[in-house]
DNA sequence: AATACAATGCAACATTGTTGCAAAATATTG
DNA sequence: CAATATTTTGCAACAATGTTGCATTGTATT
C-alpha cells in the first residue's frame, strides 16, 4: 500500500513529500469523497491549510483525483481511476450524496447517460449528482 | 410584469418588500441563472448582503427559485416553473454552464434521464450539470 | 390609527480560498 | 556523498462567501 503511494507520485512526476504521501493515503483509505475540511482534520493539523489546497490542486491537474460539484459550497474530491492522467479526466460515473450521513459516493459502475442538447450547444463534460439515502441510512 | 411579481409574493404568503420585489424582478429579466454576486451588483448596492442571502433562502424554501450545483463553489439560482411550491421542487431539467461566457442555462425542455442505482440507494433528487460551449460562444 | 408581526441593516464573526515570499525539503549533478 | 538547482512548504496577509444576534424599520392586521 505504501509502495502504491510512492509509485503514484513518481508516475505523475511529483516529488515525494510528507503532505502528498499523507493526503494520498487518506484518499486510498477513504470510503467516500473528501472535502478540504475532512483532510485538514484527518491529517491531524499536520500541514498548513495552504499546503492542502495546493496539494489538492496538483492532484486534480495530474488526474489523481477529481472534483464533484455540490450545492453546498464545499468541493469534494475523490480518487480517479487509472485512465485519468495529466488534465485528461475520464470520470464518467455518477455521484451520490447521502442526505443523512453526508457521505459522497463515486458510483463507479453507474455511467452517466448521454444527454442530447439543443442545437448550438457543445458538450465537454456531463456531471450527474444524485441525492437521497445511502444503503447504510436507508 | 410588475403585477406578476406582487402576485408571486402574495401567492407564497410573503410580505411585499422592496428587496423581494427587486430580486424577483432580476430573476424574471435574467437570461441565465444568478449567483449572489450577480444580484448584489445588479441591484446597485441597494440592499445589504445579508438581506440578499436571506431573500434567496426564503425564495428557495418557497419554491420560487432553485439552486444549481456547481464545481466552482458559488451557488447559482434560477426561477422555478409553476409547479414548485413550499419546499417541493419539481425541477427535473438539465443545467448547462458555458466554459466561455460563464452563463448558466436552465434547459427546461431537456429532462433529466432516469438513473438506476445499486440496491439500497434511494433517490431523492437527480442533478445533471453539463459544461461546454453555449450557442453564443460556439 | 394603533398594534402585532416580519424583514432589514449593521456589526461581528466563521469558513473557504488565494497570493507573495522567505525558509525548508527534495531532486539532480558532479 | 556533498554541492547545487529546483520544488515545496509555512507564514502572513488578504479576499470572497456565508452566518448569527439584535435593535430599528417596514409591512400587515385589527
Ligand atoms: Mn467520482
Ligand atoms: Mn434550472
Ligand atoms: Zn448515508
Ligand atoms: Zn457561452
Amino acid at each position: 500500500m505504501h509502495q502504491t503511494i510512492i509509485d503514484t507520485l513518481k508516475r505523475n512526476q511529483l516529488s515525494i513529500t510528507d503532505s502528498r504521501k499523507k493526503i494520498l493515503e487518506l484518499f486510498l483509505h477513504a470510503k467516500g469523497a473528501l472535502a478540504h475540511f475532512d483532510i485538514e482534520h484527518q491529517s491531524g493539523a499536520e500541514f498548513d491549510r495552504v499546503t492542502i489546497y495546493r496539494t489538492l490542486q496538483t492532484f486534480v491537474e495530474k488526474g489523481i483525483i477529481h472534483t464533484i460539484p455540490t450545492a453546498d459550497n464545499s468541493i469534494r474530491y475523490a480518487l480517479c481511476k487509472d485512465d485519468c492522467a495529466n488534465g485528461h479526466h475520464h470520470d464518467d460515473h455518477v455521484h451520490f450524496m447521502c442526505d443523512d450521513c453526508g457521505t459522497t459516493y463515486c458510483l463507479d459502475h453507474v455511467t452517466v447517460p448521454q444527454v442530447s442538447l439543443p442545437n448550438g450547444f457543445t458538450v465537454t463534460q456531463t456531471d450527474v449528482i444524485i441525492s437521497g439515502k445511502c444503503m447504510k441510512c436507508a
